[in-house]
DNA sequence: CGATTTTGACCCGCGC
DNA sequence: GCGCGGGTCAAAATCG
């Protein structure tokens, strides 16, 4: 009786041992991934830089009236968000001047809504809408329904290169709580994936978990999964180069993904 | 009837 | 000074 009590401690013990080599296994192989990682982040950003410079000597190149004459929207966009290279080349310290706080969001919406309407959760009054030279697509021009206690504005452009995506530009911040038209900021006309990218501080937010789009008739429509790719190719660079600037994303994309494969062991296969 | 949108006119800064 | 382009105004139209 004792025998067979001890054999089955004995059964238990191996089991445990076995259990825990399998782990230092896999902790083993987290650690080489995390470093491997770690390498195409660094490859990544020094790529970016490599970039930026390229990007600063053609743009130093063109002279003042050239620039004018030769801008694009890309190099307007690029300036935008990095602030104006000519005053420093290293796209590193942004500019601290009194303007108001300017933050882009790109939004993906149905190609076939051609309202210029972002929902985020705040009331807007339309006040004008242009034709602007590069984009045939109109731009509307939104100010706070709090105004003018609130001197938000903001700007509603479809993207020149890809009419699905709204781009609204807005300047200054508000002053007083999101108030809900209904639901929330994730109500009719919001995003599958929503990306900010402020001017005057380097933030992003990046939400890919929702592969659709909520639809004005307050449906969840699935996102067709072959659109994807077609993600602006200029658009992913600037998001790629502000996500490969920030050792806060490393840290956290590091964490995400090590949730991930111990959430699905069978992946690391 | 008040709030909101539409849209042409106007203003302003910039480059030539 | 002129033209261009972006931004704003404000009267009319529309909506709820």
């Amino acid at each position: 009786m004792e025998t067979l009590a001890k054999a089955t401690d004995d059964r238990i013990i191996s089991a445990n041992k076995h259990e825990v080599g399998i782990v230092r296994a896999k902790l083993n192989q987290m650690s080489k991934e995390n470093k491997i990682l770690t390498e195409m982040v660094s490859i990544m950003q020094a790529n970016y830089t490599a970039l930026c410079t390229q990007f600063f000597n053609l743009v130093t190149e063109i002279s003042p009236s050239q620039k004018r004459k030769n801008r694009t929207p890309e190099i307007d966009s690029f300036n935008q968000i990095n602030g104006n290279p000519s005053e420093d080349c290293s796209f590193k310290r942004l500019r601290e001047d009194p303007k108001p706080k300017i933050s882009k969001v790109y939004v993906q919406t149905d190609p076939s809504d051609l309202s210029l309407v972002v929902r985020d959760g705040y009331g807007w009054r339309k006040y004008g809408q242009k034709i602007t030279r590069y984009n045939p697509s109109p731009r509307a021009y939104y100010r706070c329904s709090f105004a003018p206690t609130c001197p938000v504005k903001k700007k509603v452009q479809r993207a020149a290169e890809d009419q699905s995506i709204l781009v609204a530009t807005y300047e200054g911040e508000h002053e007083h709580g999101q108030f809900s038209q209904g639901v929330g900021s994730m109500q009719s006309g919001s995003l599958p994936y929503f990306v900010s990218i402020s001017s005057s501080c380097p933030t992003i937010t990046l939400d890919l978990t929702q592969e659709g789009f909520w639809r004005d008739d307050g449906k969840f429509s699935r996102q067709n999964e072959s659109t994807l790719p077609e993600f602006q190719p200029v658009l992913v660079e600037q998001i790629a180069s502000v996500l490969t600037k920030d050792p806060n994303f490393r840290n956290a994309l590091a964490v995400a993904i090590s949730g991930r494969m111990s959430r699905h062991p069978s992946a690391q296969n």
